[in-house]
DNA sequence: AAACCACCTGTAAGAAATTACAGGTGGTTT
DNA sequence: AAACCACCTGTAATTTCTTACAGGTGGTTT
């Protein structure tokens, strides 16, 4: 990739304003690169019951309905890759999928089409998760080639989609209610590390009242009903993190 | 970057077995690039109030301790953008930089031999945060030229060496004493809701008195003294993910 | 057959958290 | 001067969690 396509690359995802800019430029970029389809799924916690997909695809529809009716996500051995790196991974690089049903869901998505691609996993400073994937629905020629020539680029395409995504839709943009003041954050970093209110008493030098005052602040700000919870959310927005940065 | 570069840098850090050896190709890799100094630093949280901190450096020593010793990581610009995206900083966008402790750090950072450069944040499935910086000890003509070249490829050079980092040191393993069930990752997420042992009893149609079994078996293994701490440890770890994926 | 494990259940005492009452100080903004 | 905010403190009733006691079932591994 020369330096003029990565900051036409950049240029193009600056200008984009709407899902709809975003997922005409995956599409040109998907075509160039000598691909068909494509999928970017994001992940984005509101709470651990449940989470926010968002999705941004040029794909079968037939395969995501089969592929969400049947779960296959618990499985998916991408899903399972993309999970645990940061780099790419080429469909034909999973090797002996290492459970039954892995093994099974690629089959089934070469029989959907989707004879081969490569994935590229996306994590959020929170706790965001998305994989942008892009496929070919038959078997090519200089197949191999045209994936390895997709690995670099890959990268760089989903980390300005992923940006891209964040800034349009709004994701990037903190909660007014949930502003903490600095004692109260400070508190619920020593609730989740398992201290109780007379501890942080004795940590803070203050006194144990005044810990469950500032602890009960936290809650009611965060709009929750214990400390469990408490820690949970102020973790996945970000609002507490590990010491000392 | 040509395809032959990019798949030089993967085969070079798949050959890396120590930290020695992942010094000596950033070193290599910066020199190549033009640069003269290079750090990674890298957060692996082990708890709320603590990390542990892996640096991989290049990079004067008079003003790490200088920037340590003030805990300039609490305001530095360079973290804040960091924290925050996925994508690299050149050191002069950081433009009018909001604080004045942050306008001060940059301008010290200047007086100890670092007149520019660029960094870029890596962001890992656990909330593991690094960030792996490129910078130049003079002024030089094209300097600007040089630290845009950078950009695409710092991408790729610290995912990669993020990658080998885990690998090397063994972050990537799992802890085999947290191995929890099936049934006590449901509690624990249910928990980190807030739900109480007994909500969560009806939810999963069993007795109040097995909830809290098996919570109370999830703190053991976790080591932890109650709910709070188990609910963030098991994030930190990775143990328990928002649903669906 | 024995050992092991995930899963399940009951009772009870003590510790900690939650909620509600009521109140005060020092500094900044309007 | 008044309003506001972060920070602080006390008492007390109620709920929830934590720990300890003791025990049972069904399925898999050794």
């Amino acid at each position: 990739m020369k330096l003029s396509d990565f900051n036409e690359l950049v240029f193009q995802f600056a200008q984009a304003n709407t899902t709809e800019d975003i997922t005409r430029l995956c599409v040109t970029h998907c075509t160039k690169m000598g691909f068909d389809n494509f999928i970017y799924a994001l992940r984005v916690p509101t709470s651990f019951a449940e989470a926010r997909i968002i999705t941004i695809k040029g794909y079968p529809d037939s395969w995501l309905t089969h592929y969400f009716e049947n779960a296959y996500y618990l499985d998916d051995p991408v899903i399972v890759h993309c999970k645990k790196h940061l780099i790419p991974i080429q469909w034909q690089d999973l090797g002996p999928v290492s459970t039954e049903m892995g093994e099974r869901i690629m089959n089934e998505a070469t029989e959907f089409g989707l004879k081969g691609g490569i994935s590229m996993p996306v994590h959020g400073p929170t706790g965001e998760f998305g994989i942008f994937s892009m496929t070919l629905n038959e078997q090519k020629k200089m197949q191999l080639e045209l994936i390895q020539q997709a690995s670099p680029y890959i990268h760089l395409f989903a980390a300005y989609l992923h940006e891209t995504v964040q800034r349009v839709l709004r994701l990037d943009v903190p909660d007014k209610k949930l502003l903490l003041t600095a004692r109260e954050k400070e508190c619920l970093r020593w609730t989740a590390d398992g201290k109780t209110s007379w501890e942080i008493s004795q940590l803070l030098n203050t006194s144990e009242r005044t810990i469950n005052f500032h602890l009960t602040n936290s809650m009611s700000k965060l709009d929750v009903n214990n400390r469990q919870h408490a820690v949970a959310k102020a973790v996945l927005h970000g609002i507490i993190n590990p010491n000392p940065f």
